[in-house]
DNA sequence: TTTTTACTTTGTAATCGTTACAGATTAATT
DNA sequence: AATTAATCTGTAACGATTACAAAGTAAAAA
């Protein structure tokens, strides 16, 4: 994971997408929040540093981010799409209680259907839905 | 599958939810177009039916239909959330190139994690993203 | 069958996330 | 330092979904 300033410019130049203070404060934000952040949480959170920054501004830097391949998108629920800067294959579980997204490790691509012979896969995507153990354990305490 | 009016109509007894002509007629549709409609689809269609069906019934049907568990919801670009009556585990292939969803069979009950262990697991999903082979086939005759 | 009651439907208005757009700004190049 | 082309900003527009209240209807009770 970069991580650095230094190193994310880096990442920025070698997809040849052009530097800018923006662009980097929204990576950064995402290296250092793996919790998949949506514009929203993005947006509060990075006004206190760069009180000028746009909303416009967040949208057009992930789809920029998202377009070469930097920023993996995360769509469980409609309305509440969330960014996700760990593109390597891996799940996410959703808890219906508390909303919490929790990634998880899965052999993605070992999931093959016979189905899809002639198709050309390029993402590949699992997610649960279920509770999670903080949940269950206040769940039970109620009861 | 269920398919005929009456075999509906016992479907929504056995759940308890209340019979009515507007409900039967969109579950109807579902089980007519396993094409996996969005609520737009479903009331361009359906009005030429029942001219008076509104968009928010739509809209409340499948909520309810949703929560009985006859319902399921395809939840893979965020504003375009789409309804699918096959509630056993399949997967899910979205076209980026024409946007057709297709169905593929995959063994998603396999998939497990030891990271949720701990975890009440109520639903898994699965949904790839690539070309299907209607389109490669055009693509490739264009070059 | 009629009456009653609670649920459902309808249409409009409100909401919220996202996108379009145009003028101001800025990074990178000359 | 000047130029150029991309980026940023704020506002307005858009579209899907939800909220709400009045009218209508299915099912149960009389």
């Amino acid at each position: 994971m970069k991580s650095t300033f230094e190193e994310l410019s880096n990442e920025l130049k070698k997809k040849k997408i052009r530097l800018s203070h923006q662009r980097l404060k929204v990576l950064e934000y995402l290296t250092l929040h793996l919790c998949h952040p949506t514009v929203e949480q993005i947006y509060v959170d990075l006004q206190k540093e760069v009180p000028t920054l746009s909303k416009t501004t967040i949208y057009n830097t992930l789809s920029s981010l998202i377009e070469s391949g930097l920023v993996r998108v995360i769509t469980i629920e409609d309305h509440e799409t969330r960014y996700d800067i760990r593109t390597e294959n891996h799940g996410h579980f959703k808890c219906e209680s508390c909303g919490e997204i929790y990634d998880f490790n899965v052999d993605i691509d070992s999931l093959q259907s016979v189905d899809l012979n002639n198709f050309k896969i390029n993402d590949k995507n699992v997610y649960f839905k279920g509770i999670c153990p903080r949940c269950l354990l206040s769940i039970n305490k109620i009861k």
